[in-house]
DNA sequence: GCTTTGTGATAGGTTTCCTTTACATCGCGT
DNA sequence: ACGCGATGTAAAGGAAACCTATCACAAAGC
């Protein structure tokens, strides 16, 4: 599942570490989802979502 | 997480083996993410609006 | 040079998701 | 009374999603 997180990450110029600490997890989460390592899960994927402004189907990506 | 999973199933006479089967997971899932015991992972989350033909945030509630 | 900041990666451990298998109940039709 | 579809629940195991801690490296600044 790919994800737009890098790209949103660097319009707002925040580092890896500080969506990490918006978002309340670590710092390897934040890493790991933007190299596909993982997938968040549904509530991560909503705050996400809430960080960003934006609906989870304009983040993630089916396909 | 709340969800209208049981609401949309009934809308459309499905039953919990009938949606899981669409979902390619197993009933005991379908039942768990309905009776609330965990949340859908995100790909399934994103399956679960496909069938539905909904948004992920019109079927899954933050709060 | 040295230090800081940002990023990528790994090891080891816990929690959550999902499975198979199984059992109990309830409502409905025969 | 009996069978059957639908539902709820539980145990045990595996896979996936998190965690902390740590190392490495490149770029930038003083």
């Amino acid at each position: 599942m790919n994800n737009r997180l890098k790209v949103l990450r660097a319009e707002r110029n925040w580092s890896q570490q500080e969506l990490a600490s918006r978002l309340e997890v670590s710092r390897q989460s934040v890493n790991a989802i933007e190299t596909g390592k993982y997938d968040p899960s549904l509530p991560l994927a909503f705050r996400i979502a809430d960080v960003f402004g934006m609906a989870i189907e304009d983040i993630f990506l089916r396909e």
